[in-house]
DNA sequence: TCTATTTTTTGGAATGATTACAGTTTTCAG
DNA sequence: CTGAAAACTGTAATCATTCCAAAAAATAGA
């Protein structure tokens, strides 16, 4: 007996649907086998910049069916959660980044792509003040980039 | 004879109309009536952020008749000709800002507002470098903010 | 393990902002 | 004043996202 279970098509080692289920049930949410692959496919291998319809392609890609609407309540569900965060650069789609440090972004705009910068990495000093009776929800920088000619 | 003439329903001075007439010359755009209505609402009276919607409904609200898709054609053109400058901060509308100079954002999240924060206002020292490839097209701070409980 | 109850998932319809389009009107040059 | 080019208009189309009601899956208790 190995120590997998298919998920559909995908495997995973009960090691990681463990770890998986875990970080779900502690960020509130019980594990079912969708969020279960959608969990994996966002946080098995490092820090991601996800669209719903990327996300529901690589779903389909790696054989396992699930819903469109089903990828975008998990996708908001997560960021509800915590698991995730929203990245508003484009107004023609809205991008999910798992990366939930401070930090901010390269946007290249012809390639609809995001890149990461670590906090460190930008210095924003002498923030102004908030408007009175205003909170900071974030801070972001965003540099816009363009492939050189 | 008096010094102003009709465009349906609001009053511009001849001075006006000649002023945002050059305004759009220079840009490379025709004067035609509906983009010198809207002209005169945007940039009539100080720097505003403003949406398609909005600016439709004051148009309407001063007695303009002007069709929605025209307010789209012209905040695009605006954009084009570098008249005025697009904000992203919310993936449910798309503004627009006729403040041109180098500046940032406060971003009132639930009241869907946008306030200006001069360039001088922040310091964001130490830009990381680009990759390799690519053109700093614009680096945005968006501080968003929250009515405070 | 079986059953009832609650939560999820699903596919398709609905939504809402924006764009496309084709016909009409306006602008502008001569 | 006239003809050609550019703009405007109303409506249809688009596209990402959300809504919804029915079906399926998960959970708790016996």
């Amino acid at each position: 007996m190995r120590d997998v279970q298919d998920i559909n098509e995908i495997e995973l080692t009960t090691d990681q649907q463990n770890l998986l289920s875990r970080r779900l049930r502690d960020a509130g949410l019980r594990t079912t086998r969708p969020r279960l692959v959608l969990a994996h496919l966002l946080f098995g291998n490092g820090n991601r910049h996800v669209t719903a319809e990327k996300l529901y392609e690589e779903a389909r890609a790696v054989g396992v069916s699930v819903s469109l609407a089903t990828v975008y309540n998990t996708l908001n569900q997560f960021c509800d959660a915590g698991l995730l965060r929203e990245v508003i650069v484009d107004h023609a789609r809205n991008y999910f980044d798992t990366n939930l440090q401070d930090h901010h972004h390269f946007y290249i705009e012809n390639e609809a792509r995001l890149i990461d910068i670590a906090a460190d990495d930008v210095n924003v000093a002498r923030l102004p003040q908030s408007p009175d009776g205003y909170d900071v929800d974030m801070v972001e920088v965003i540099i816009r980039l363009n492939k050189a000619d």
